[in-house]
RNA sequence: GCGCCCGUAGCUCAGCUGGAUAGAGCACCUGCCUUCUAAGCAGGGGGUCGCAGGUUCGAAUCCUGCCGGGCGUACCA
């Protein structure tokens, strides 16, 4: 709403600007004066103006504002500065228009599907920090880009076939001699279980040279699917599979379908784009050299383009390394794979994956599994084929990122090039204290880093669930402290809310490119800016509602904006809205604008900040103004459709971050 | 070596398509619960925005160089 109208602002100084002084601006910036009393927004035109006119920028600005005729929503232009052209809008319209109910947007526009590939936790282990960092950013834009009517569909690539399933199914077959019917016996959790085994390989490996052979001749019989080996290896990665799922599930992230790395092997994915790449030239055989009986492709001359939001000059200096797409044992490496399987989900390989259903959740909503079969009860789904694509994987891919869509534009493929998008994000370490809570010894090195990097490899890390658990302890405790009269079963809900809302927002309120150095004491605090501030501000606006209600039927919901529009509440309106009031509702009135700016970038923090914002606004306004007993009723029901404004962005704004409102708190 | 990222208050971070007095949270100090939930609010101290140049009427923000740190640069994924 706010957007529009400072679009039509916009057109119509363009307009003004070509007619009176014959010069087409080519852009007209809004910026935001630095204080209420200035104006609600700042047109820095007149400087560029002045340079083309020769004339002072003030100066002209003032004669703009003589002249100017009325634009739209707007009270009064004003000269500000050394020559900005500042606008007040009119308070009471803006004030009703906002709170109409919102009007449900058309249905999505008509520009295809958006891809959304998020989580891709190797299936070997349980899912760690890390891991919820990807999750949460991944579920939280699919959220925001669904809010502006985007079709979204939600993919967990599920690498069944790689070396990380093979150093568990080594675990299980030579350390400990296990057999399928065994390892389906063991008690407890299969994910922490396979955490701690992973991590013995590891030194299994090390142990005897001739152990490492072992993982060459699994990762084979993995790949060729058949026998003990792959039986093994398929239990395992469809166990952890649905131990991810269900810790996922924990904190509000779903999917809609998981492809399978073993699929896209088994359906001849990958020989398939093997030909188009040749056919396009895209790659070579080497014949000689070190990369002799490779096929290779060029980085470089097709120039990668850069991941969403940082911008690179991409050097260019001359030819870079060729990159192995198929070794000289006729294998492909994981950049063949996932080359063919972004062909795929642009639509652009001209096959198709078979499909089952793998998951209902409770909600009803159902996540699908890619199947290399033909299987009767399964309709065939409407998969891939995005008309955009994005992959959140942390930055220490973006260099086979980059790989893969230099790979889409060697087949000629630079409109789809221009729309896959990695959205990468730095990764999650422990700090120092965090690893000494873990009971971990370091070096005096590495307590004067920062942070460690997490490995599962070396089973260093702090398991999602454990954290989450601990999240729901602590909340739990604190809901108990506070209101001990209620039902186990109500306190549980609170208290999940709350440690969902915690979790959440403490992965979001980082940027994408700062590095978390985990800390539990961060990570578990509910004061400040965190997750549990914005639930417990709209706790206490709720909380109002329920008593004013409960004492005069003509505040409720539903009656409010007509009670705003009688006669007396108008007039009311038109002078009472001062500065105060005033930058609480134009606040509010940015969520939009957040939203759309979090798209563009592929930053969510954004929004976690600009709620957090609000919702310290509506904090400073529940403590300076009395509502409940307020005696004037036209200044009452004001107030409350002030709050009702401001409570409506931030609980919309927190349904966009996956944070809900506990009943109470 | 080359590429990317980071360096802002004691700590953790926003702000970076140049713009008006550089902001939060935590920690520390001082106040506020017979009044709509104190997971809150008000106030206080704390800054050569890594360094040096350049562009500009104007630079935390753009350019160049340097210093310090991280990641990547595999016939691993």
């Amino acid at each position: 709403m706010l957007e529009s109208l400072i679009d039509r602002i916009k057109a119509r100084l363009i307009e003004y600007v070509r007619e009176r002084y014959g010069y087409s601006l080519p852009q007209v910036v809004a910026e935001q004066p630095p204080r209420v009393e200035l104006g609600d927004l700042a047109f820095p035109f007149c400087f560029e103006l002045a340079k083309k006119l020769k004339r002072a920028p003030r100066q002209i600005a003032a004669e703009i504002v003589e002249d100017l005729p009325d634009l739209p929503g707007v009270a009064k232009m004003e000269v500000a500065g050394p020559g900005y052209l500042n606008c007040f809008l009119k308070r009471d319209d803006f004030f009703r228009k906002l709170l109409q109910p919102p009007t449900h947007r058309p249905s999505g526009p008509d520009s295809g599907k958006v891809i959304v590939e998020h989580t891709n936790i190797n299936p070997n282990k349980s899912a760690h920090i890390g891991h919820l960092r990807n999750a949460v950013l991944g579920d939280t834009f699919a959220r925001l880009l669904r809010s502006v009517g985007e079709r979204v569909e939600v993919q967990n690539y599920i690498d069944d076939t790689g070396v990380q399933v093979a150093d568990v199914v080594v675990g299980f077959k030579y350390l400990e001699k296990r057999t399928l019917k065994e390892i389906k016996a063991l008690p407890g959790r299969f994910d922490y279980y396979c955490w701690d085994l992973y991590a013995r390989v590891s030194s299994f490996y090390e142990s005897a040279p001739e152990n490492r052979e072992l993982r060459g001749r699994t990762l084979r019989e993995i790949e060729e699917g058949e026998g003990d080996t792959a039986d093994i290896a398929r239990y395992v990665s469809r166990t952890i599979v649905r131990c991810h799922l269900a810790t996922m599930s924990r904190i509000g992230v779903a999917y809609d379908l998981l492809p399978k790395e073993s699929d896209i092997l088994h359906l001849n994915f990958w020989s398939h784009a093997f030909q188009l790449l040749k056919q396009a030239g895209a790659i070579h055989y080497e014949t000689e050299g070190r990369h002799e009986g490779c096929w290779v492709m060029r980085a470089g001359d097709s120039g990668p383009r850069d991941q969403a939001g940082s911008s690179s000059s991409s050097g260019g200096s001359g030819h870079e390394e060729d990159k192995i797409i198929v070794r000289s044992n006729g294998t492909v490496t994981y950049v063949g794979k996932d080359i063919a399987y972004q062909l795929w989900k642009l639509g652009l390989l001209g096959m198709d994956f078979f499909y089952r259903p793998f998951h209902t959740y409770s909600d009803g909503h159902r996540v699908m599994m890619t199947d290399s079969f033909d299987n009767q009860d399964s309709s065939n789904p409407d998969f891939g084929r995005g008309e955009r694509v994005y992959n959140v994987i942390d930055s220490r891919q973006s260099y086979l990122q980059n790989i893969v869509v230099a790979g889409l534009r060697a087949l000629g493929f630079h409109h789809q090039a221009d729309r896959s998008t990695h959205f990468s994000y730095e990764m999650v370490g422990l700090s120092p204290a965090c690893c000494q809570d873990l009971g971990i010894r370091l070096s005096e090195e590495d307590r004067r880093r920062p942070y460690l990097e997490v490995s599962g490899r070396k089973g260093l890390g702090v398991k999602a669930d454990d954290l989450i658990d601990r999240l729901l302890e602590k909340s739990a405790a604190e809901v108990q402290a506070r209101h001990p009269q209620l039902a186990a079963g109500e306190t549980q809900a609170i208290a999940r809310s709350i440690a969902v809302g915690a979790l959440r927002y403490f992965l979001l309120k980082y940027t994408r490119n700062s590095i978390i150095a985990f800390d539990f004491r961060e990570a578990l605090s509910f004061e400040g800016e965190t997750g549990p501030y914005l639930q417990y501000t709209v706790v206490r606006i709720n909380s109002i509602f329920r008593k004013v209600e409960a004492l005069d039927s003509r505040f409720s919901h539903q009656s409010l904006p007509e009670f705003m529009d009688q006669p007396e509440a108008a007039a009311f309106l038109r002078q009472s809205i001062s500065n105060d009031f005033w930058s609480l509702l134009y606040l509010a009135a940015q969520l939009e604008t957040q939203v759309r700016v979090a798209i563009q970038t592929c930053e969510p923090a954004g929004v976690a900040k600009y709620l957090f914002n609000l919702a310290q606004a509506l904090n400073h306004f529940y403590h300076r103004h009395r509502i409940k007993d307020e005696p004037d009723p036209l200044r009452k029901g004001f107030y409350l459709a002030l709050i009702t404004i401001l409570r409506g962005r931030l609980q919309e704004g927190m349904d966009l971050l996956g944070i809900s409102v506990p009943d109470r708190m």
